[in-house]
DNA sequence: TTGTTTTATTGACAAATGTCACACTTTTTT
DNA sequence: AAAAAAGTGTGACATTTGTCAATAAAACAA
């Protein structure tokens, strides 16, 4: 299982093996099963997730019981409620398992720590908050200046690999519209 | 002019006087008068700046010509295109002054020397990019969750200081819905 | 001060999207 | 294999939001 994460690591910039060794000790595997919880609303998070295999989804409940869909994580993609893990308070947030899951956990103090004495991977991840940024600002672009169907467009053109893993009425959730609507809009082609 | 960024700088957690004489020099004084652009979409993005005092926004312009603004910064805020600056790409996106302004300017590069030589300073800046993060993933939540009214009650709310000195269309732009709905919303109460 | 631009409001109407109910299919569980 | 649960599609209709056009007020510039 850590072998997808040294591969991902390796894949964006390299680390010497004296700080691979280092990262290792820091994180743990789990296992979770479709549906299990990793976080659930109201519970304080206190770990970050990398995701060596499976899909897991961040999401919120309204007070109609619908979901909200922030967040999906594949296989290379880190998953945490960053706000609940930086205050300290309870998450506002629920986060679970679309599929059969491999995780890679670890705290923030592991975390800060290994980001101390391992300066390439201090950069990777760096790296990764940043495009991880660009990519919010351009989620949010698209929300508040697309119509449902170009945001479905874009979407599938810049996610074209959660389309496949991911239930339709998910990706209408995670675009803000209705499952309806986004039904709709794929017959019209 | 230095002396808001300073003051910023110390309440963001205090940097010791050799750091602040490094991070001095990084930075350029640079006025806007209001209208006046920092950065127009098709150029290369350059700089990135801190607000000391007046207000930018910055925003799309979609095929009809409609703005749609992504971010506003005020005193005391940073603003710049992070995906023209790492990608090297023409920007896609303007920046504009709202208000005559004054900011500190900087490069990528600059930015990365006095990080790399000033810890305290690279604390502070990484500490505002995580809040910046949580904020981000905040508004996709409001965009994706709630009505418009829901919206302009959560923003009014957020960032009292915005509605107080920006027009409402604009406040409208950024929250994804047309002035007239945002009029007629404030209208109802 | 006068004229121009920007901003805000409002009405009438159109279009987009949501809601609800139900049928049908596929997947999962027992 | 059967039953249950999850997912998708569709029609009828309601609601929200957008569009267009016009007006007025406020801010700004000459």
């Amino acid at each position: 299982m850590f072998d997808v994460f040294q591969q991902y690591l390796t894949a964006k910039g390299g680390i010497p093996d004296t700080e691979l060794a280092l990262i290792k000790t820091a994180f743990t595997a789990k296992k979770l099963r479709k549906k299990q919880y990793f976080l659930q609303e109201g519970d304080v998070s206190r770990h970050l997730a990398f995701v060596c295999k499976g899909c897991l989804r961040l999401y919120t409940l309204d007070e109609k019981g619908n979901e909200h869909i922030i967040q999906f994580a594949l296989d290379n993609w880190w998953i945490s409620d960053r706000e609940s893990l930086l205050s300290g308070n309870p998450s506002r947030y629920n986060i679970d398992a679309l599929e059969d899951s491999e995780l890679l956990i670890t705290t923030p103090e592991k975390m800060k720590n290994i980001i101390e004495k391992a300066p390439n991977f201090a950069k990777v991840m760096n790296r990764a908050q940043q495009i991880n940024f660009i990519a919010s600002q351009r989620r949010i672009q698209a929300a508040i200046s697309f119509a449902a169907e170009e945001k479905y467009q874009d979407f599938i053109q810049t996610y074209p690999d959660i389309v496949q893993r991911v239930p339709q009425h998910m990706i209408a959730s995670y675009l803000g519209i209705t499952r309806e609507t986004l039904s709709r809009i794929r017959k019209q082609k």
